[in-house]
RNA sequence: GGGCGGUUAGCUCAGCUGGCUAGAGCGCGUCGUUGACAUCGACGAGGUCACAGGUUCGAGCCCUGUAUCGCCCA
């Protein structure tokens, strides 16, 4: 029997060494890598988050990434196939916007591309300040994201590894590569032959920093200041009848193109049907009834404008009123002439007069302008009295935002992309159902979510870095795109760029000009590739498709607040393509929050790096803090939990020295107290196994530190200590050495999820060459037989009984001011005949561990044991 | 305004389908070091389980309501 001499361990475990030594082992040992072609059932595929590489990891994602790679730990020792694949989320805003900083530029339309741009001097050239952007071209633009994007992912991945995370580097993909790319467009291509896609030009919530139309699900509200401004309206031909609205957005006065008021308001009743006029402008609109209005806000009765918010664009739909755009993409007021048509006015000399005042001006400005336009009672439509009849109230009220957005959105008529999905809310939800979510109430957030969508999924984004949408369009004699004839690539020629691409049919020199073609210049929503994860990773639809083998997807992993955006679409998206669920189960980790209990946000500065915390205890530790905490649970960044983790590795650095330095000759467990510690051992590993297959994780890790912990390191190692070393009776000697070992090599394999640095480590000491296997995590989670076989139902409850006596005997000493290792003269055990039995079985251990000379025994006639100390 | 979750020892958290005389770790107090471990061990003190009702032989757990913190959505 092998064994270690103490003398050659090191005292310390030196954490940072031994983690870069096993992180090299493993990739030598192939340990995370997969088996391609297993059959579906042999898989345990997991659908990772590709994290966004703008910038840098913060805790909280290793918080949720341990999460996951506890349980492809887990399953790989279940004898899984474990398909852990990583991806990048590198196409999107944050990366423009990480990109737009770095160098100080900003990408534009038709402007030339420029070979091995060197920013600095190109502004130089142009005279153009440091601070301020260089326009440069898309290509130029794309460039430089991969760039960037490129060097955080060798962060990242970096910090990974450093985790120990388990992951099949071979399957890495990132959501701008040109699988991704391609099968995006495949997700284009079928949704659009199986008519779930649609080009409409309409309203739709826009962002004017971004400049690019944005979905539901990246729309947040925010609290904000505002007030409300009371404006006098009149009444057309009803001798000058006046009403007055109250608004927080005055700068749409010019885009009024109705008014409306509750049906049942007797306030507004008689007004229906008529006419308005507006001030300022001067223009005739429609007032109508509508059950939208709540008779308590304001006055009661609003005016409609293209567009303020979403019931102005119902209202704008449903009573077909006129289409008055003011604002511009790029949030400026729009040039416009009064008096013309579509803008008519009752006095259009005047209306202009205004309006100049507020062309080319943002909302801001134009909101005090407007003021000042009110103010005037010649702007009146009366000309006798101040439109604005008091000053505005400051009030604070929600304001919709694009959530990486400064400026409020807008609603502007544009050409987008929309996938249709207010059709199959139904189907979404039966979807959502028939998925394991864990915790289950989570489930709750994707319903609420799907029941409460209001449009349908617009997937263009007028932006440079991403998917190109892979479309033309045909041009006409004049130019005119027709874009209800949209020309689409074959699927073998995927992926293409039609700004670089041909479609059939037609030669380059046809680009752009009339009876030629046109490229569509909008890429796709982000979401509209990363809710293709498990398609990606399948390779849906390629050569080498795997479909089959790995879908649907046995987890996927994510933090909560992007259920009704990662979850939701690609829910979504396994629906339309595949007709399935993505995955079985839904796994939702929870935030990391500072200690004064607020999440971590960049604005907010409270970020915590986790290479600072890998560095100061290990990553064996922080894996041991966020694998303490339960899914779902938000977690506190509590340094003293890391210490727990710390502590807990050097322990069993200890404890297994000392086991692995005893060797025996025997090979039989026949000592009783020995086989009644097995059942607890057996009992430890039930726990943790079915609460694994919950992906109960924490209680899992509770489970084994206890046993661990109390009946191992504390009781057990105490009790056997001197027959372990005792050669005088060889069978009581090795029972008490192979319990000891078997015990470790089973606390390591149930440890190794969890802490894989210092499992191994002790692993090669003696178990890598005793069992043939080189790693710890190659080798099998332990089955309930492999340790029953050990036990004895007659034995059950000796081991308790000794840890309850030993506890009594150290209270005895602790109250006697006598240390634990003094010499006793004898222990008198106050027990029934029963426990009395039990007890001489194991009496020499116990002696052996009190230090007691005799032990004799004194009739009950209860359960109860006590002891008395001489 | 609607939905969801939390509120248990000074702190961070466990407590499954009701049986608890409510647990762990940290912290605190007292004591203890010649062989696995002072990054340790032993013992101990800490709680009317947010509050108010109700169901039950029995409630931290179930029901109703309130407060409070947080999240999601309007």
């Amino acid at each position: 029997m092998k064994s270690i001499d103490l003398s050659k361990i090191s005292k310390f475990f030196d954490v940072n060494d031994r983690e870069k030594y096993w992180r090299e082992q493993w990739k030598n040992l192939k340990v995370h890598s997969r088996i391609k072609n297993s059959k579906r059932k042999e898989n345990f595929v997991i659908d990772s988050p590709p994290p966004t590489v703008s910038g840098s990891l913060h805790i909280g994602h290793i918080f949720s990434y341990t999460h996951q790679d506890l349980i492809a730990r887990y399953k790989r020792m279940r004898g899984y196939n474990v398909v852990y694949p990583m991806g990048w989320d590198d196409n999107g805003l944050p990366t423009e916007r990480r990109v737009q900083n770095y160098f100080g530029v900003r990408a534009e339309p038709n402007v030339p591309y420029i070979e091995n741009i060197d920013v600095e001097k190109e502004k130089e050239k142009l005279g153009i300040k440091k601070q301020h952007q260089l326009i440069i071209s898309r290509q130029n633009f794309i460039e430089m994201c991969s760039l960037v994007t490129h060097e955080d992912e060798k962060a990242f991945k970096e910090v990974f590894e450093r985790m120990g995370y388990s992951i099949d580097w071979g399957d890495l993909y990132t959501t701008i590569d040109k699988k991704s790319r391609r099968i995006a467009q495949r997700s284009f291509l079928d949704l659009f032959r199986k008519k779930h896609i649609y080009q409409l030009e309409s309203p739709t919530m826009w962002d004017v920093d971004y400049q690019t139309a944005v979905a539901q699900a990246e729309v947040e509200d925010r609290e904000k200041s505002g007030a409300y401004h009371d404006i006098e309206f009149v009444v057309d031909q009803e001798n000058n009848e006046r009403f007055i609205i109250s608004t927080t957005r005055p700068e749409l006065l010019a885009a009024c193109v109705g008014v409306t008021a509750h049906p049942d308001d007797e306030r507004y009743k008689h007004l229906f049907g008529k006419s308005a006029i507006t001030p300022a402008f001067f223009s005739k609109v429609p007032i109508f009834s509508s059950t939208e209005v709540d008779p308590e806000k304001g006055t009661g009765i609003l005016m409609v404008c293209t567009f303020g918010d979403q019931t102005d664009v119902q209202w704008w739909k449903d009573h077909s009123l006129k289409l008055r755009q003011i604002i511009g993409k790029n949030g400026r007021i729009i040039d416009k002439e009064f008096g013309t048509d579509g803008w008519e006015s009752e006095n259009p000399s005047l209306a202009n007069k205004n309006y100049k005042l507020i062309i080319g001006k943002r909302t801001p400005s134009v909101k005090k302008i407007m003021v000042e336009i009110l103010l005037d009672k010649q702007n009146s439509v009366t000309g006798d009295k101040k439109p604005l009849i008091d000053l505005p109230r400051q009030i604070n009220h929600q304001v919709r935002y694009y959530e990486k957005g400064d400026n409020p959105l807008e609603y502007l008529t544009t050409r987008q992309w929309f996938v249709r999905l207010l059709d199959k809310k139904n189907e979404l939800i039966n979807s959502g159902k028939s998925i394991s979510w864990h915790p289950s109430f989570m489930y709750k957030r994707f319903e609420n979510w799907t029941e409460n969508l209001n449009s349908d999924w617009c997937i263009s984004r007028q932006r440079y870095f991403g998917v190109p949408i892979p479309v033309w369009y045909p041009l006409d004699e004049k130019n005119i795109p027709d874009y209800d004839r949209p020309i689409l690539p074959n699927e073998d020629e995927l992926p293409i760029d039609p700004q670089i691409s041909v479609p059939y049919g037609y030669t380059e020199s046809q680009r752009n000009i009339p009876g030629g073609f046109i490229a569509e210049e909008d890429v796709f929503d982000t979401w509209f590739t990363s809710s293709l994860s498990p398609q990606i990773v399948t390779k849906w639809g390629d050569d080498d498709d795997e479909t089959k083998e790995l879908f649907p997807m046995d987890i996927r992993p994510q933090s909560h607040e992007i259920i009704r955006t990662w979850a939701f679409y690609t829910i979504a998206k396994a629906l339309l393509h595949n007709s399935n669920i993505p995955w079985k189960n839904i796994i939702i980790s929870g935030w990391v929050l500072d200690p004064d209990r607020k999440k971590m946000s960049k604005s907010k500065g409270n970020v915590v790096t986790p290479i600072e915390s890998i560095d100061k205890f290990g990553s064996d530790s922080v894996r041991y803090w966020a694998a303490s905490f339960r899914l779902g649970a938000d977690a506190t960044n509590d340094e003293s939990i890391f210490k727990v983790g710390s502590k807990l590795v050097n322990k069993i650095f200890n404890a297994s020295k000392f086991v692995l330095s005893h060797s025996a000759e025997g090979q039989k467990i026949t000592n009783d107290l020995d086989k009644s510690f097995l059942f607890e051992l057996k009992k430890t590993c039930d726990i943790s196994t079915k609460a694994y297959e919950d992906f109960e994780f924490s209680i899992a890790l509770q489970e084994i530190e206890k046993f661990f912990w109390n009946s191992f390191t504390d009781n057990y190692i105490e009790i056997v200590k001197l027959r372990a070393r005792n050669s005088d009776n060889k069978s009581e000697q090795s029972s008490a050495v192979l319990t000891l070992r078997k015990t470790l090599n089973i606390v390591l394999r149930m440890f190794s999820p969890f802490l894989p640095t210092i499992t191994d480590e002790v692993w090669s000491w003696v178990f890598a060459e005793e069992t043939g296997v080189k790693s710890v995590h190659l080798y099998e989670w332990p089955k309930s037989e492999e340790i029953e076989k050990y036990t004895d139902s007659l034995t059950y409850d000796f081991f308790p009984i000794a840890c309850n006596i030993i506890g009594l005997v150290r209270k005895a000493k602790s109250e006697n001011g006598l240390s634990l290792n003094s010499p006793l003269e004898k222990i008198i055990i106050f027990a029934n005949s029963s426990n009395q039995k039990k007890i001489s079985i194991f009496v020499d251990d116990l002696k052996n561990c009190s230090g007691a000379k005799s032990i004799s025994f004194q009739n009950v006639d209860n359960e109860d044991i006590k002891i008395k100390i001489i």
